[in-house]
DNA sequence: ATTATCTATAGATCTATAGATAATGC
DNA sequence: ATTATCTATAGATCTATAGATAATGC
């Protein structure tokens, strides 16, 4: 057992880790303290001198989350790029290491106001991100296309991994990312 | 107190009709058996004489649930009108009487297998029915147009549900909305 | 006699807390 | 002395079941 300060660091970067790929994964109701305390390698009994109560965890979780998505917002600086990324089925199939604005979009209308504070300030980044994506064509401003090509991307990324259909599930990410790419030709 | 058959169906549906509203408002698991039971006007005891797990409770609810779309889809056949009503505030604030294949999405990926197969069902039927009410316009197929037409209002009404921003949520909805418009001329 | 519903509860969660243990760090 | 983590548990859920009660319907 390590006790000392810089180990203590480590072990709350260890839950937040667990926490940010099994919230992904199960929903943010999905797992409880026990549970990523063990998977993190410690006891349940630790988690309150980490964490004032289970929604910090959260809320903090939910940053850790959002860095996944800062690093890949930075490597992708391409609209078909970004596109064929999102949408692809490795992504459907990794939630717990993929976009957390796609994997917790179902949950965030029923949590609490400070995880939906994290997750709105977040949003608006993305937006700003993917308004600069999108390209400027007659047929309408770039933030509502912005806006139009976000909701289709996580309504498609949510739906891809709803249905029970193999088939239908790849279609819905096929298409749904050939009519995003040609209408921001 | 009733017991009579007919008294069962009735209280059978009653159950039904909490479950489908209650589910919608507050997620698949964000609500229990003796809670719904209770709002039904009866007691826990009786609800595995009428469901053999809570699952099937779940998966009766869900059908239920799309009763309402059902009726909404019979009652639209304009896609502008689909529009308006779909990406409204008015719908937005009122899930538990709105669109289950919204209100649900984020549920569907960590739900019962039996639960998806009604869910992917019914989203086929949706799918079919909003073929049916997209433009044949050169830009692409009619299928793949529904696909995307349907990813981005799920999208945007989970979206606009999950931010905490009201600005922005209104936003997302009447963006979402014309971009759709525009592009299903 | 059958059955729709009731009260009561077993057993499995889950969050949060209490108090002990074994290190660190002045 | 302080503190990071441990074991243990209180108290609040939640699903499912057991057995009683009070109607229905042959």
């Amino acid at each position: 057992m390590g006790y000392s300060k810089s180990d203590k660091a480590e072990t709350h970067t260890r839950i937040l880790n667990v926490a940010a790929k099994r919230f992904r994964e199960l929903g943010l109701e999905g797992i409880g303290v026990a549970d990523v305390m063990k998977e993190a390698g410690v006891t349940v009994g630790g988690f309150y001198k980490h964490f004032d109560s289970r929604d910090e965890l959260v809320v903090e979780a939910l940053a850790t989350a959002f860095q996944d998505l800062d690093r890949w917002e930075e490597s992708t600086d391409k609209l078909t790029n970004a596109l064929n990324s999102y949408l692809s089925e490795e992504h459907r199939d990794a939630p717990g290491a993929g976009c957390a604005l796609g994997a917790l979009l179902g949950d965030m209308s029923r949590a609490s106001r400070s995880a939906k504070a994290v997750y709105t300030a977040r949003l608006k980044r993305t937006l700003a991100y993917s308004t600069g994506l999108v390209p400027q064509n007659g047929n309408s401003d770039r933030r509502a296309r912005a806006i139009l090509t976000i909701s289709a991307m996580l309504g498609a990324i949510n739906l891809s991994r709803a249905v029970s259909d193999p088939k239908l599930s790849r279609e819905i990410l096929q298409r749904t990312r050939d009519e995003l790419i040609s209408l921001n030709k």
